[in-house]
DNA sequence: GGCGCAAGGATTGTTGACAATATTGTGGGA
DNA sequence: TCCCACAATATTGTCAACAATCCTTGCGCC
């Protein structure tokens, strides 16, 4: 009973229902994760919750000890550091073959989310601006048609996702990296390969020199 | 009976054996790996085989279809130069973290590597050169005290194995191979990063243009 | 001769119970 | 009061059996 989701095994049910718990905030860094207790909150076997928790251990969101049990991967301050300066190498890969390689349609999508972003700080709209930059990066490998580097990213971009967001509502964050984000689009547009990988990687080392004051503590 | 390896669980052990098979070739690209088998070869029980293969699709090593089972996934050599184009970059990030933080220990290790290097080219022993190939790659991630890119370099570094040791064999490589190796070593001596990176760089773009020369059937 | 179709075999997915291990709580002795 | 041994509990690891699914093969029919 309770939720189920779609027609595929129960095990990978399971796997994206604790992971989008994890990464939504409901299960806290640190937080024991009892197969036994998810089991029955997901109305799932035993077998199946663990099984997911062998394979989100596998993506770095939770760790595991042998007969202690599982718990949600607690990333400190200077992981989330290293994890921005993968990110900075990496997306500027991203950006550079996006640049050479990017379909006009891509391109064109590049084009729309930054003027939906200048609309949205015109507007101190920080929300929606949080939800168009996880677009614009995602734009940007999709474009970039690097599936290795996306699979990398993506990995990363889930064992962040708090850090990110708190990044997000930092007061005068907005202001600061959108013409970061608008140079990007504009060097990728304009088919210039190394100032589109220079210009990503400028705005994840501005990115990373604000890290710090986000705290280390996300979101309590 | 048959060979337990330590005292860790079952599981672990098996997702070791499994992982060493498919590296070390006694596993074919696209070869079914059904559990009873496993179970058998490997004396375990067959729900350890189970959670170690899905482990191992999350590490990327093999493929599993809902209710068809698992198989070694087969990388192209379209996807081997893309796992190197972001070595590329990730490297290119240790090499220049090496060269800024790295301990002195760490270089000095780097520099014996490269004075072996040169030996084994001059004695013209292959074999041992791919080894130290091998080693200095490692030594520089490890000199960059950056886990991250570490853990990613190593996940990467699994999937590509086959592609990597067939092109150690090209002849001739090694002459091309070993003055990158040294400038390398060298730029991150001198503590100079940006030169650290950029001779990395060109070393893997060096690599990535030889790639499609062994072809993309690695080791029938 | 080709094509739909059903039975059989092979393999994976799931479940529940049991064993092994770690953690917590309790009482006695110094 | 503090510390250590020891039992009780909680939790994970393992196993074997069962159910569900997919693939193959052989048969009848057009």
């Amino acid at each position: 009973m309770s939720a189920e989701t779609s027609a595929a095994g129960a095990t990978e049910d399971v796997v994206d229902l604790v992971r989008a718990a994890i990464q939504h905030g409901d299960f806290v860094p640190n937080q024991r994760l009892v197969e036994a207790d998810l089991s029955l909150q997901f109305g799932a076997s035993r077998a199946a919750v663990r099984t997911a928790l062998v394979q989100l251990a596998a993506e770095g969101l939770v760790e595991r000890v042998q007969n202690r049990g599982a718990r949600v991967r607690a990333v400190s301050l200077d992981e989330a550091i290293e994890i921005c300066e993968v990110r900075m190498v990496v997306e500027g890969l991203c950006a550079a073959k996006a640049a050479e390689r990017g379909a006009e349609d891509d391109l064109a999508l590049l084009r729309e989310i930054a003027d939906d972003m200048r609309r949205a700080v015109d507007a101190g709209d920080v929300f929606t601006y949080s939800e168009l930059n996880r677009r614009l990066h995602a734009a940007v490998r999709a474009a970039s048609g690097q599936h290795v580097a996306d699979g990398v990213l993506e990995r990363l971009r889930g064992q962040n996702v708090r850090h990110q967001f708190r990044l997000a509502l930092l007061p005068g964050r907005a202001s600061v990296s959108l013409p970061q984000h608008l140079e990007i689009v504009e060097a990728i547009c304009a088919r210039d390969a190394p100032r589109a990988e220079a210009a990503m990687r400028a705005h994840l080392a501005s990115v990373i020199e604000t890290l710090p004051q986000v705290g280390s503590s996300p979101a309590r």
